[in-house]
DNA sequence: ACCTGAACACCGTTCAAGT
DNA sequence: ACCTGAACACCGTTCAAGT
């Protein structure tokens, strides 16, 4: 007898990101989030095959958030530089409002079942459309730069690894400013 | 009756970043460690209050390899781009030989128990006094600006997001000239 | 002073049985 | 077709008892 699903995908992963942000990655277990959805921990492994594969769902929600931002923002705007600032400051803003969730992003603690590279990669595709206007010299690595970049910052900040103290916010549009000029050349 | 503590700190150490290159950061388990050493896991917390500080362990232990090799290459050289470039290709190196480590070094699970900053502290000092000769604009941010790029290459070259392909070794110098020619303005 | 066995609470995962 | 309880192997951690 047919029995229908208790818990859309869409809640599924809300509670995901919620718990991941409130308590932590750890805190993601099988029986928090079911219990989080009114389930038992073993009707979770209908909808992803183990835990890891449910802080993916997660990660992978995240990426999507942060593809269609910059998606607008490239459809908004036709100044390059723009685009290339305007990805930085949304995937810091990301970082900001979902940090665990960010860092699941990027630092997939196995690298075995990392993330879906294809969400990442029309992101990327944006970004090399709006490098290829500011330097035709090997665009792809230029992009790379910047990516890199802002990913390490975010990352660094989130970690706690701006302790020396200074004005957090100035260092990353100073630091924006320095790749953006090394990338034009 | 007094009993001879029965392995080194080095050799802990040695095995806990061993079995992390080795196996995978997951593995390093209290009763895995506790094996390869030839002991018992409860005789762990003599050296360490827990996991997590055991992992600490393996990563302060890379940040003071890091640490020594980047003061060589500043008491080497008198040219600060040479530092500069130097100080990025060791932390490259350092990912590359000791991947998961440097994971841990950077993207500490749990960001309460972030590895100790005054390891990495003596390295950032290094740095700034290399950037402080190149430009006299801001060069906290502009230390951490070519940080958080070299640190952010190598997370990502280490978690796959360099899949697009193309030649990672060209695109990381790439990316060394473009922030250095950012800071220098 | 260090090491151990035994125990505790917890976790991910499997699976046969329910509806 | 989905959900459940019960079970399994494993983990981190504590602690009283050994030497």
């Amino acid at each position: 007898m047919p029995a229908p699903q208790r818990v859309s995908t869409e809640s599924l992963i809300a509670t995901i990101r919620e718990i991941a942000e409130k308590e932590g990655v750890d805190a993601v277990t099988m029986s928090s989030v079911a219990a989080a959805v009114g389930v038992r921990a073993p009707s979770l492994y209908k909808r992803a095959a183990n835990r890891h594969e449910l802080l993916r769902l997660a990660a992978d929600d995240a990426a999507r958030e942060l593809g269609s931002e910059i998606a607008d923002i490239a459809a908004a705007s036709d100044d390059p530089r723009a685009v290339l600032a305007g990805t930085a400051r949304a995937l810091r803003a990301l970082a900001t409002r979902s940090p665990r969730v960010t860092t699941l992003l990027f630092c997939a603690p196995h690298p075995a079942a990392d993330h879906s590279p294809e969400m990442l990669a029309p992101i990327m595709a944006e970004l090399l459309d709006a490098v290829r206007a500011i330097t035709p010299d090997d665009p792809l690595s230029a992009a790379r730069t910047l990516t890199a970049w802002a990913y390490g910052f975010c990352t660094m900040e989130q970690n706690g690894g701006f302790r020396q103290g200074g004005d957090v916010d100035a260092a990353f549009e100073r630091g924006l400013e320095i790749v953006l000029r090394g990338i034009a050349g």
